[in-house]
DNA sequence: AAATGTTGTGCAATCGGGTTGCAAAGTCAA
DNA sequence: TTGACTTTGCAACCCGATTGCACAACATTT
């Protein structure tokens, strides 16, 4: 099939089955984060649950991320090559207010926080929600 | 009643029925951020969805403020005296893996972040997830 | 006080995203 | 070819959020 997307899940170990290839095209092409509802608008007929368990699958062996963008159902973008989901792989997120895409600042960071005497950090969800260059003009 | 609630709600602009009161009570002795169906639980006999509205209503009247926490519920807290939930008013969050509480982190302010061209900024939703003081001991 | 309008509350129903159990289909290696 | 293991499809279910509607409470006017 196709090189590029079969090469991407034998890089993180994912058996290459005929569904998961397709999902993996569509997150590819789709230029923001998808959610499992608007993931399954895009097939003529998916199951939900097939679909659930790939974006699980993917999420675990690390080929997507997930994002909290409080739009009420979760988003999942490819991580970069190698992403290992790690704090240092964290970047910020935006959410436009109008046409409702997220998009991935790859280039931006989350920023180190200093937390509170004793709290710990494992995680972080950073989200910017405005208006995006296209809703802009 | 109480007046420090009263006076609350009075500042605020907002009607001080019994169940508002009750509500903001709760959310006050609460120490850290309180989901709906949590607050539904604070409380013998309560409807659910006067519950909601008196939230809903709180949260308008800028009275309490929403942190999308990922956990799948948002969750709220009273907002500082003079918060007008405006940007400068905003701050991270810190939900803890463990014990699955939500802090506010008042004195942490949301970083500023340098969008890319074209995109605006209008709000902000900043959570670390980790270990919480009391969970670290 | 009585009539009227406005706001708040309670109940039942619905929606939607996420999740699970289970059986059938597919994969793969012995 | 057989048997173990993985993946898929279908049909539920869970749960937080939200809404419509009728009634109660409250405020305002006469
Ligand atoms: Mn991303
Ligand atoms: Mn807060
Ligand atoms: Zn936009
Ligand atoms: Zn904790």
């Amino acid at each position: 099939m196709n090189k590029e997307i079969d090469d991407k899940l034998k890089l993180k170990n994912i058996k290459p089955t005929a569904m998961r290839q397709l999902v993996l095209e569509v997150l590819l092409q789709h230029k923001t984060a998808i959610s499992l509802p608007e993931l399954e608008q895009k097939f003529e007929k998916a199951d939900k649950s097939t679909l659930y368990r790939t974006l699980k699958t993917f999420q675990e062996k690390q080929l997507i991320h997930a994002v909290e963008d409080g739009t009420g159902s979760l988003r999942y973008a490819v991580c970069d090559d190698f992403c290992t989901c790690e704090p240092k792989d964290l970047h910020v997120h935006f959410l436009c207010i109008k046409c409702n895409k997220t998009y991935c600042l790859h280039d931006i960071p989350v920023p180190e926080i200093e937390l509170p005497e004793g709290f710990t950090f494992e995680n972080a969800n950073f989200v910017i929600k405005g208006i995006c260059k296209k809703c802009n003009f």
